[in-house]
DNA sequence: CTGGATCCCGTAGGATACTG
DNA sequence: CAGTATCCTACGGGATCCAG
């Protein structure tokens, strides 16, 4: 890691947010806003796990998109990637510090998501239904 | 509202998600994973709004999409639309109970972003750079 | 086992013009 | 003011085959 990676632990939560309406935070969310990156994320949170292994763990995931996934998160410094020069070979992915900060800061959207899966089922089917017996 | 809508206060402190890699997970969090409603979110979170002052709010969002995220946040019972009978149209929206608790589990989210754009910058520098290198 | 390279498709979303 | 209606493009992401 160069310079600017980390300036030193940031304690975020004196951090006023009050006049970001969108930009940059859109912009960084879109890390674990596409498909795939909360699930891995949720799969290394127990720990280092290597390629097969997420790909077996993480339900539909396609080979290129799980590489995809990895690529871009590794990218961002979320996650590591380590080679074990062995036959056959053996990759071990693994969160960093920042990348297990980011998980904590996923579960309350997480539980969020869990809490009120039910009441969205019914807005949905209120809202369809009212649009259709208006139609 | 009828009855499923809403089955009372829950407490998603006590939910367990240590076994929820992903499905129902994801499947919510899509609802603010697009690209533009943590923007209207966020600036639903003073109070109510109207169209266009949504418009202006939201930097480089087009009409057609405002209409469209402002929809399906409505059916998925977030906020709430209010129709003003006069002339010109007048037309409110506004976050419901249930898009308030979203609003609040956002915020982990948003403070982590906000404090690591400078970290995750340098971590794609820094990756960018070492794969040119080693080119 | 861990990917890379291609092909292909659906859809999110931008630009523009029109309407009650 | 608050939308709808089209058109069009880029890109996410699946399927498949190949390679070290």
């Amino acid at each position: 890691m160069t310079e600017q990676a980390s300036s030193g632990p940031v304690d975020y939560r004196t951090i006023d947010i009050s006049n970001v309406p969108d930009c940059r935070a859109r912009e960084v969310l879109d890390l674990v806003a596409d498909k795939w990156s909360l699930s891995v994320l949720s799969t290394l949170e127990a720990g280092p796990r290597r390629f097969t292994e997420l790909k077996r763990s993480i339900t539909g995931i396609s080979q290129r998109m799980l590489t995809v996934t990895l690529r871009d998160l590794q990218r961002d410094g979320i996650l590591t990637r380590t080679v074990y020069a062995v036959m056959p070979p053996n990759v071990s992915y693994e969160l960093t510090a920042m990348g297990r900060t980011l998980q904590e800061a996923t579960h309350p959207l997480i539980r969020w998501s869990i809490a009120h899966v039910d009441a969205i089922d019914g807005a949905r089917a209120e809202f369809d239904n009212q649009a259709e017996t208006a139609r």
